[in-house]
DNA sequence: AATCATCCTCAAAGCGCTTTGGACACTCGA
DNA sequence: TCGAGTGTCCAAAGCGCTTTGAGGATGATT
């Protein structure tokens, strides 16, 4: 049942029945209302692409998956970024296109969001450092907002980030009030955008208070659980361990603690960890008011919110200047992170 | 740039220029490279609304997001899974179009997928015992699989599971070969289908060998590490407590492995455990070939791809009767299991 | 020279919707 | 009685593509 057949079965015309069902005032209450009780009773649905068509705009945004630079990792931050993105955007009759950034050329990752019409803007993902993909969406001319950002060209395009430097640094302060020295960092893929600012915020910390990074205390890789644990094992098996770990996300906190725990120290009060938590609801740190690990905690569900509610914005307007969403994350004290032994 | 236009540059028709550009054989090689040549160096991209208004196809498929049965976690499985069938998808040239099944009422959940034309067909997901949807989806005649299925109306739809029962029954099996009897189930939301039949599974291994479970030791809730850990720490505290774990993802094996060590045991020697694991790529289950727990194991990325397979299949041939896909998960034996304590 | 395949190309009719620019009937004040 | 104003409705022109049914060149065949 298209609209012809529609507006045949009522006896009026195509504009009379379009007009009614989208509440335009040309039209009388009496024929709305016998519109739109016939539309429901033959259950018809308007054509997208039709529509899609006519009025230019395509009611969809589109969505890269991100996958970990060079690695078959899917970010496990999606399923809850993309979850907020979709509650905002379909509160506005936005769907999400998706899209794989998988191996081959960006060019070619792009083809189908960019067959025009498909959808009226992007939003961009997990930007690695010097990322080529921002120049690639400016040139089309496309409204976009990237989920992070790319060190260099900060203000050429709108993005949405949590201030990753201050948070690493601030979780680093605490633990250099705590007394700790030896702090190791076991860090994301460190040519993700992200990765690169939460060890500028480490190292800035530590050469605040005079102190220089031990590389050997430095790692880097896809933020898994057992990453985390291997690390940290080797770490505490050298001839001076870390008094304390600070992490890139929960999973990587977990298996710094499995090492912790299975070398017969307690974390807290012989090693610390503190980790960066991105609020993942599969993944709650502890009870809501008993955090297990000390964290730096910034909801990527929020994120998905903030970063679609700047799409829009940018779609209405997009003339607009590039703007900016600075989000800082807060530490959250938890039971893993104490005094650093012997003082 | 559109057809009209290029057309109008290269002084053809829109015709001859859409068929050159889709490969028809009634082109001249000569115009079809004159053609191919221009439109690269003009940008030229064919509007998807418009193609797919004049094709009758929407070379897109649909996805609902699903989110654990009243719970406000999203699940894990999610990403693996949608990466999965994106490179299938892909590779076709079909899209993703992503809903979010939200609180709202399912038939408005759908409003997007329904206006025409948007998609070509549907994957669901986690579907619960006596899910409606699924006749929601029959009634609407759009081509769908399920990943995962619902148990009264098997042979009514095409759907792609792993045996879970079975699954279940072996991990059991295996536990009970070790010589454990009082084995403990940390299942997940038992209104999904799919925990549903795996506490079947687990309960026809023990009634096989005149076994009873003890419900002090089952439970079901959202499958988190916070969880594992909480209920596996209450049942190692009973008077009687189990001697292993069989837990339906690796998150809650996690947990359950914390409360095992924090209580100052050590598992696969005082305590086994056996997990389901999905195989999600950025939660492994150890090293490849050093698992760490022993695992029921089915890669739900595969899972992707296969529903996405169907799918197509599905697309291409609309009228052929509802076909299935069944896995059987392979059991991976790690450390984590060993004989019961006192034998 | 006329006929006929064989290529290559085209004009025009959709696909299902929105939207422009009236048309028609009716009311109201002058 | 007229003109303007108002409230309803409509025909038709797009939106940008694919596809049908023909038409104009060629060169080969009669």
């Amino acid at each position: 049942m298209n609209l012809k057949d529609l507006a045949a079965s009522l006896g009026l015309s195509q504009t009379t029945v379009s007009r009614a069902l989208n509440g335009y005032p040309e039209v009388s209450e009496a024929t709305r209302k016998r519109v739109a009780e016939a539309a429901l009773r033959h259950g018809y649905r308007p054509d997208s692409r039709a529509r899609s068509l006519a009025t230019g705009k395509a009611m969809a945004v589109g969505l890269v998956l991100p996958m970990t630079a060079r690695q078959e990792i899917v970010n496990p931050i999606f399923a809850d970024f993309v979850a907020g993105a979709a509650e905002t955007l379909a509160s506005r009759g936005y769907d999400i296109v998706m899209s794989l950034a998988g191996e081959e050329e960006q060019t070619q990752i792009y083809r189908s969001m960019l067959s025009k019409g498909r959808v009226d803007g992007m939003i961009m993902q997990a930007p690695l450092t010097g990322d080529r993909r921002i120049g690639l969406l400016k040139q089309l001319g496309m409204p976009f907002v990237v989920h992070g950002r790319v060190s260099d060209h900060d203000d050429e395009y709108c993005w949405m980030d949590i201030d990753n430097r201050h948070a690493f640094h601030t979780a680093t302060d605490h633990l250099l009030d705590l007394g700790h020295r030896r702090i190791a960092l076991l860090n994301g893929i460190e040519a993700m955008d992200f990765a690169h600012r939460r060890r500028d915020g480490f190292l800035e910390a530590l050469a605040e208070r005079g102190l220089t990074a031990d590389t050997a205390l430095m790692a880097s890789e896809a933020m898994t659980e057992h990453y985390g644990h291997r690390e940290a094992a080797r770490m505490l098996r050298l001839p001076d361990p870390p008094t304390a770990f600070l992490t890139s996300s929960l999973l990587v906190a977990m298996g710094a603690q499995r090492a912790i725990a299975s070398r017969g120290l307690r974390m807290g009060l012989d090693v610390s960890v503190v980790t960066h938590d991105d609020g993942l609801s599969y993944l709650p740190n502890g009870e809501p008011d008993a955090p297990i690990f000390t964290a730096t905690r910034s909801p990527v569900h929020d994120a998905g919110h903030i970063c679609a509610e700047m799409l829009l914005r940018l779609i209405d307007a997009p003339q607009t200047a590039p703007f900016h969403t600075k989000l800082e994350a807060c530490l959250v004290l938890g039971p893993s992170s104490g005094p650093a032994p012997n003082l």
